[in-house]
RNA sequence: GGUCCGUUCAUCUAAGGGUUAGGAUUCAAGAUUUUCAUUCUUGCCAUAGGGGUUCGAAUCCCCUACGGACUACCA
């Protein structure tokens, strides 16, 4: 197992929206490659043409790129996965359908050598076999045990000649895989260890199929990866049980020396309850399971983490740290930190448990220490669906106020819509605390004050009506929550004087005349 | 059913034979704040069970239980 450099491949296949799971795999892998000077590949697995999803492949790599996980190979200039023929590039083209032409000289290459065979069984044969195992609570496995019986090429009842013809003349064969008698396959897992499969309970897979000439996952896999060079496949635990396979292809085609190191990354788990994170655990519990928005073809729409305002830095940092962490107790890191630190010996062997909760503080850690410049470009848009036109300097000021509050720019306008239109109506509990029989004419009065004040500046108004309410003995929190209900509307926000600076004296003013319950 | 993988607070996890089993999230209480939020302090909460090995086990071994993945001419 040799390998100069590293190279780690992200092979998706384009039958749905990237889940999670699917961008914390491609994460591994990238920080991986960076790590070790090495190449990110991604590589489309389209060889299920009844399964394809128009679209899904497009969102794949928008996916990425907005998680600023970037592949250095396999994608064209302009982002495209890269399909041509390329003299200078011997790994092109990165997606299988496009690759077709390769597989089947390897099917047949390991069929000539005695570790794959034709086979002829339909359908509704094998299904008939499983079915009547099941019944009889035994296990089909197709392999050595029986594989003679069946309709192949093994089998010694079906003539030379009539093997021919069916290959000649028929289109319903397949290329299987002849698992080897009796044997413990042994298998080592960066992440896991040393692990070890009997081959009894191994099936002849199908490598190749006749009826659209394509490959199954399993050969076309081995064969990408081996001749894209791939040093380790990192991937989720659901192929965990291919592996023996997987190792025993290696082995058949005699590219053992070559072969890739395997890690298998345990799988994101429901934050209740038990089994793998879905789509339906998100729409059940409130949480995206996607990284983007997703409409399907059917017009469907699944919520992404993008549109529920994620910032795509506290979404990689939190899913980086679902299965893995450096061991110290720093939970914030960039991705250049991150491509730093990352070991695979540090990952974790067991499922986690997504938790939406954690999500969102990871946001809120990065919302902290947001520039409010950035944080208003994004917010500017918002303002504009509410008619708001303010300048990005204003915006930016705001921004700075509310930053500490909101988990998500999609919480701004609740947060600071006072900043921009007064208030239209007046928290309720809040006025039965602070609004007193007494509290209109001391509103009045502040009025007077606030409208005589020369310089509308925070710290000299901040001096004046403390200096006033002292004076008066009046009761500073009463005053001042009053004061606040009637310029924001309910009780939240920054330091009244920050508002009023910010807000100017003439909408300051007004609303303290348009003060609650028309007094 | 079979095969493989796994199991430390509710959740994410640290502790690679010797710690009062640490941190974070959530929750609760308190302090700060004119309010909300932030921040700070404190609290609650765990080694699945049983056997070994050892002076000593969360850590190594075995069994049990539980969980997960896979079990297609899908990936």
């Amino acid at each position: 197992m040799s390998h100069s450099k590293v190279r780690v491949r992200f092979a998706p296949s384009p039958t749905g929206p990237l889940h999670m799971g699917g961008v914390r795999t491609a994460l591994f892998n990238y920080l991986f490659a960076r790590q070790h000077g090495g190449d990110f590949i991604i590589r489309i697995e389209d060889t299920d043409s009844q399964r394809f999803v128009p679209g899904a492949e497009q969102y794949i790599i928008d996916s990425l790129k907005w998680c600023g996980i970037a592949p250095n190979e396999g994608l064209t200039s302009d982002g495209k996965v890269a399909e041509t023929i390329d003299a200078n590039n011997p790994h092109a083209p990165y997606r299988q359908s496009q690759r077709k032409a390769i597989y089947r000289q390897y099917a047949e290459q390991l069929v000539n050598v005695g570790y794959a065979y034709y086979a002829f069984d339909s359908a509704e044969e094998l299904d008939g076999l499983r079915k009547q195992a099941e019944e009889q609570k035994e296990n089909f496995t197709y392999n050595y045990a029986i594989r003679e019986k069946l309709r192949n090429s093994l089998n010694p009842a079906i003539s030379q000649e009539e093997m021919a013809q069916r290959l000649k003349e028929t289109n319903n064969w397949v290329v299987r895989f002849k698992i080897p008698e009796n044997r413990e396959v042994k298998m080592h897992d960066l992440i896991r260890g040393d692990i070890s499969v009997h081959t009894h309970t191994l099936d002849d897979k199908v490598l190749w199929k006749k009826a659209d000439d394509l490959p199954t996952y399993h050969l076309a896999n081995i064969v990408d990866d081996h001749l894209m060079q791939i040093s380790h496949v990192i991937r989720g635990e659901e192929w965990l049980p291919s592996l023996p396979l997987h190792y025993l292809l290696y082995e058949a085609f005699g590219w053992q020396d070559s072969q890739p190191h395997f890690a298998h990354l345990s799988l994101l788990l429901k934050p209740d309850g038990k089994g793998k994170l879905s789509k339906r655990d998100g729409d059940r519990l409130g949480f995206p399971v996607f990284p983007l928005q997703w409409t399907s073809p059917e017009g469907e729409v699944s919520r992404g983490y993008r549109e529920d305002g994620y910032f795509a830095e506290a979404f990689v940092n939190m899913l980086a740290l679902l299965g893995w962490n450096p061991g110290t107790e720093q939970e914030i890191f960039s991705l250049e930190e991150l491509t730093r630190l990352f070991s695979l010996d540090r990952v974790i062997k067991s499922g986690a448990k997504f938790n939406p909760d954690k999500a969102k503080w990871f946001n809120q850690q990065y919302m902290k220490t947001k520039p409010d410049s950035a944080l208003a470009t994004l917010y500017q848009p918002i303002l504009r669906q509410h008619d708001i036109n303010a300048s990005d300097d204003y915006v930016a000021r705001v921004c700075g106020f509310i930053k500490e509050r909101a988990t998500f720019i999609n919480d701004f306008w609740d947060l600071s819509s006072y900043f921009f239109v007064a208030p239209t109506s007046y928290d309720e509990k809040a006025m039965q605390k602070y609004w007193k029989p007494e509290t209109p004419e001391q509103m009045q009065k502040l009025h007077s004050l606030l409208a005589g004040a020369q310089l509308f500046e925070k710290e000299h108004l901040e001096n004046l009506v403390h200096q006033w309410i002292t004076d008066s003995n009046y009761n500073m929190g009463a005053v001042m929550n009053a004061f606040r209900l009637c310029i924001v509307g309910a009780s939240k926000g920054p330091s009244m004087f920050e508002i009023i600076t910010l807000i100017g004296k003439e909408e300051t003013l007004k609303r303290l005349q348009a003060s609650p319950k028309g007094e």
